[in-house]
DNA sequence: CAGAATCCCATTCGATACTG
DNA sequence: CAGTATCGAATGGGATTCTG
């Protein structure tokens, strides 16, 4: 039982006032800003995580929960619902981290060298959508669109500038998204490969209002490569 | 002689396609992100970047710069005037990392649980300005401050909104601070002690424009705590 | 299924010593 | 000064096993 020597803070790595070495000690472990991508749509059961971050161990995964909930990112919870179902919930402050995985994203996707055909969560696309969202794109538009990824359900709304995702019925969409797995909507979005090439070849499927789901598809863009 | 076996990028730690987890595979390793931090206000050289860097070793620097000169962050040059002095210089892609490490610190600051008793470095402290510049406290203010922090100069400028902090002589500066250590000028800025006691205790010092330094010094705001 | 405990190997780290 | 070489120690991570 060593579950509770670590309610101190876990690295001290950097012996450094800075606010940016001060946030590598909370979340600069391997894998734990993954972690805590993967819960930034809601909470998520331990399988979840694992199915969702392709090559974690069950040990690391489970250190680094433990990591996280020391550290005040996360807590623990039983469902309300059904006992016995355990799920991990980002605390407001781990919430607050999103505009950090937000500016990592951009500026690495300022990189050439990305491979963009690797595996890819649900979550992280549906981010994605958040953070390659050109607003300027989207003046006058106001839709709700529906995703299933993967089995994963979604509902984005474009609202004044703004793009609340969250998991919920895909069915409120005007438009629905329906995806076997995260790349294909990736190639759509980002690579701007055409709908009916998807539709035929990577099993994408749109159901409502296409022409909503075309224009919705064109407000994303990746930023400028600089190297 | 193995620096050039790593041309391919570093790590492929996660398989995964995502931004975030491509951008911690760049500068997710120990250390990386905070000898970006310290380039981040220009070339430096190997020897600074020890001194400044508390606990870093020469082995765990030198892999480190080899590997973000491998993943294109920064490039190792000779300094122009005095050949056989070699200097590390941020590359554009590395500089646009800024934000990045903006963000990161001040998602950090939200937490309690944050010492800045720690050793800080001058370029650190610096940096933080920006983070922490409120731009509603500096309206109509047009002014240079100079720095001399631990023997290192900067010369920081309030225009519109905007706090460009460079490298330079400190005494263009209409009001100088000058302290043997970045905590001291920490002390002032975020933790509210008072001039006087920190010229008193710490061995603060203010030339120039006595009034202008002090307004200068309540432009700075740790964000709110959230945990 | 959700983890905890154990085992064991590979990597990494830090200290020290060494080199041009 | 700017690293390189080496080595022992610490840590990390995968696989497996065990439990509720």
């Amino acid at each position: 039982m060593k579950l509770l020597k670590d309610t101190t803070l876990h690295g001290r790595w950097y012996d450094d006032a800075c606010g940016t070495a001060f946030g590598l000690e909370l979340i600069g472990e391997r894998w734990s800003l993954l972690v805590v991508r993967e819960l930034m749509l809601g909470p998520r059961r331990f399988s979840d995580l694992r199915a969702s971050l392709p090559s974690i161990s069950a040990k690391v995964l489970t250190e680094r929960l433990a990591g996280l909930e020391a550290n005040g990112l996360l807590r623990r919870t039983t469902l309300a619902a059904l006992a016995s179902v355990q799920v991990y919930e980002l605390t407001q402050w781990g919430y607050a981290a999103e505009p950090l995985l937000q500016e990592l994203g951009r500026w690495a996707a300022m990189s050439s060298g990305h491979d963009p055909l690797l595996p890819l969560s649900p979550v992280s696309l549906m981010l994605s959508l958040r953070t390659m969202f050109d607003p300027e794109k989207a003046v006058g538009l106001e839709a709700r669109i529906g995703f299933i990824v993967a089995g994963e359900e979604f509902l984005v709304e474009t609202a004044e500038g703004r793009l609340p995702v969250r998991r919920g019925s895909s069915d409120l969409g005007e438009a629905v998204f329906i995806a076997p797995a995260a790349p294909v909507l990736a190639a759509l979005l980002y690579a701007d490969v055409s709908v009916e090439e998807l539709e035929l070849d990577a099993g994408l499927e749109i159901r409502g209002d296409r022409g909503l789901a075309q224009r919705f598809a064109a407000m994303f863009e990746l930023p400028p490569k600089l190297a």
